[in-house]
RNA sequence: UGGGCUAUCGCCAAAUGGUAAGGCAACGGACUCUGACUCCGUCAUUUCCAGGUUCGAAUCCUGGUAGCCCAGCCA
């Protein structure tokens, strides 16, 4: 079969190719049980937790080699154990996966609403004498669970099969209490790998289901459930992580030996996503949440989907990351330099300039009229001239940069110190006269003189300007600003590795809050426009390229018309070698 | 220790026996009304190690070494 048939829509070696990809056009394309088949995917995450970029990885590699092939993908709430689901995480993970751009159409479904053929499936192993009622406690199982070198146990295998099906409908009717049984799967009790040990298929557990109710009270455990959910489904290639490897032999069994409609789906693993400077486990998230060493789940400085929204990340940046780092199966830790490059990659492109000072200090320009006014159109981005102009003001009266002015420069310092001469981004050209300081010593004031002839920062004697290009807001016409700087929430680039407690790498300085900061007079408006739109933290907040400080947005829960709020979403590289 | 998996540049990652892609980072330099962006250049005689097969090996064989995952009635 040629790689024309396979998918005319996607040209071959189009963007980036991995083992799955491989793998699944050769089972489409070698005959057997996938010859002619749509490729059929799934995104199954369990609803006890928000969405990070790990699952993004996971949603890319889902739907991605589902659109590779011309297939589907579907979205499955993987809801089978009752005692960790909350509907409250269903609505935010397909928010966050409508956010990054990815469609299920009408493919969306739950675990638990497969409980009924679950159940069916189960009495069906029975019967074929491949399951059994087993009354090994909690603590006698684990006692009878064996090691490397000893098999495991258990008194009630050889139950007759007319026995068994009577006790499992006990556990489903409620009869039995929580932990005195469970259905076993009868497998291989000395297997080398654990999970055929007789794995557990169904346990008993009195909870209310967050969507069945008490409908149920005996539940498939995933080993059990999943197989099944992907084989109704008619997924052909159940894409998951490592560590569902050794669970493979298992999965293959449970679509071998039950009854099930079409094809037998495929499990292919690949390594999940690191990132280093961060943890990514639900567990440590839920903790730095719980326990307070973030604001919450959407914290800016959490690598979840919503925090990274809030920080200011676009969908896209986010995508192409996952595309950029490729898929394999060996573990990795990106650095989060890969991360932000794609980040300032697509803000570059998108993002609003603006003039803002983060450090202000009042710059004096000496020889202009106090009082006086004028306006200059500055372009909203350099990059794409159709973005247009907007106009701001400028005066007396200064801000600028406290890090722009130098008393005495260092080496290769082309910014404002005495004498010399830059040009004020946009407006005019000054040069330098001096300041004033307090009695401590600290600069307070930097005062200057400007070129009239230089209107718009083109000299009219055409000279050419050594010093730099730096940023100004106008002090007579300006609003304030708390902006909020973000640092690697961990100091460690590897919170995650062996023999440490992740808590103790927690960076100290991750979070730093700038009151006194000085922005555009519109920023005011731009935030009451905002402020009016519905759903704020489904959408990315307005964004802006603070020229030569870095891309910022207004934070979606705490800034008003009346208190602006940016975070810095990335910083601009700085490639001044001090 | 039984089972499963992985080792290619600082970080990812291609290469399916034919002579080590690419991205990120880094470092030079050009350009610039953002020290950004962009652009140009440098960056693995060698693929965990040791043997072997072959005209030819990152790829095959043998033997080591290192790392990750598994003994939930979690997913």
């Amino acid at each position: 079969m040629s790689d024309e048939s396979l998918n005319p829509a996607v040209p071959e070696a189009a963007g980036s190719t991995n083992f799955i990809y491989n793998f699944i056009r050769e089972d489409i394309a070698e005959g057997g049980q996938y010859e002619g088949l749509r490729v059929h995917t799934r995104f199954p995450p369990e609803p006890n937790g928000y969405l990070h970029i790990g699952h993004c990885k996971a949603l890319c590699i889902d739907f991605g080699m589902a659109e590779k092939f011309g297939g589907l993908c579907n979205l499955r709430m993987d809801d089978t154990n009752p005692a960790k689901e909350d509907t409250e995480y269903v609505d935010a993970i397909q928010q966050d996966i409508h956010w990054l751009g990815f469609d299920w159409g009408d493919r969306f479904y739950y675990g638990s609403d497969y409980f009924p053929q679950d159940y069916e499936y189960a009495v069906e192993l029975i019967k074929k004498g491949l399951a059994y009622v087993c009354e090994l406690s909690p603590e006698e199982f684990k006692a009878n669970r064996g090691d490397t070198q000893t098999p495991a146990t258990s008194p009630y295998r050889d139950r007759p099969i007319e026995e068994n099906l009577r006790l499992f409908e006990k556990m489903k009717n409620g009869e039995v209490p929580e932990g005195k049984m469970t259905l076993r799967a009868k497998i291989d009790l000395a297997s080398g790998n654990f999970n055929m040990r007789d794995p557990v298929i169904y346990r008993i557990r009195f909870i209310n289901h967050h969507r069945q109710g008490t409908k149920w009270c005996i539940f498939p455990m995933y080993d059990f459930a999943h197989p099944i959910q992907d084989a109704l489904e008619g997924i052909t290639h159940s894409l998951c992580s490592l560590e569902y490897e050794d669970h493979r032999p298992l999965y293959d069994w449970v679509v071998s030996n039950v009854s099930i409609p079409y094809h037998k789906p495929r499990q292919i693993e690949f390594a999940r996503l690191g990132i280093d400077h961060t943890v990514m486990s639900k567990r440590k998230l839920r903790k730095l949440v719980e326990e307070g060493y973030v604001s919450g789940w959407d914290d800016p400085r959490m690598p979840t989907l919503c925090g990274l929204r809030r920080r200011g990340y676009t969908p896209a940046s986010i995508r192409n990351f996952c595309e950029n780092i490729g898929v394999g199966k060996s573990s990795n830790i990106i650095e989060y330099a890969e991360l932000e490059r794609c980040l300032r990659d697509d803000l570059n492109q998108t993002a609003e300039r603006t003039m803002a000072v983060v450090h202000p200090v009042k710059l004096t320009v000496t020889n202009y009229p106090e009082g006086q006014s004028e306006v200059f159109a500055v372009e909203n981005n350099p990059l794409d001239p159709e973005a247009g102009t907007h106009d701001i003001t400028f005066s007396r009266h200064l801000w600028i940069e406290e890090e722009d002015f130098l008393e005495t420069p260092i080496p290769k310092y082309k910014r404002l110190y005495p004498g010399n001469e830059v040009r004020l981004k946009g407006a005019y050209l000054v040069t330098c006269t001096g300041c004033v300081k307090d009695e401590e010593g600290n600069v307070t004031e930097v005062l200057c003189e400007y070129d009239p002839a230089s209107r718009g920062g083109n000299p009219a004697d055409g000279r050419k300007v050594k010093g730099a290009t730096i940023h100004w807001v106008d002090a007579d016409n300006c609003a304030d600003a708390e902006v909020r700087l973000y640092d690697n929430l961990f100091s460690d680039a590897q919170p995650d590795g062996p023999d440490k407690d992740f808590l103790t790498c927690l960076n100290p300085e991750s979070l730093t809050v700038l009151t006194n900061c000085k922005v555009e007079k519109r920023m005011t408006e731009i935030a009451a426009a905002y402020d009016k739109t519905e759903n704020k933290t489904g959408i990315n907040a307005p964004a802006f390229q603070f020229m030569r400080v870095g891309f910022f947005c207004l934070d979606n829960k705490d800034s008003t018309p009346d208190h602006l709020v940016f975070n810095r979403t990335v910083s601009l590289k700085d490639g001044f070698k001090k």
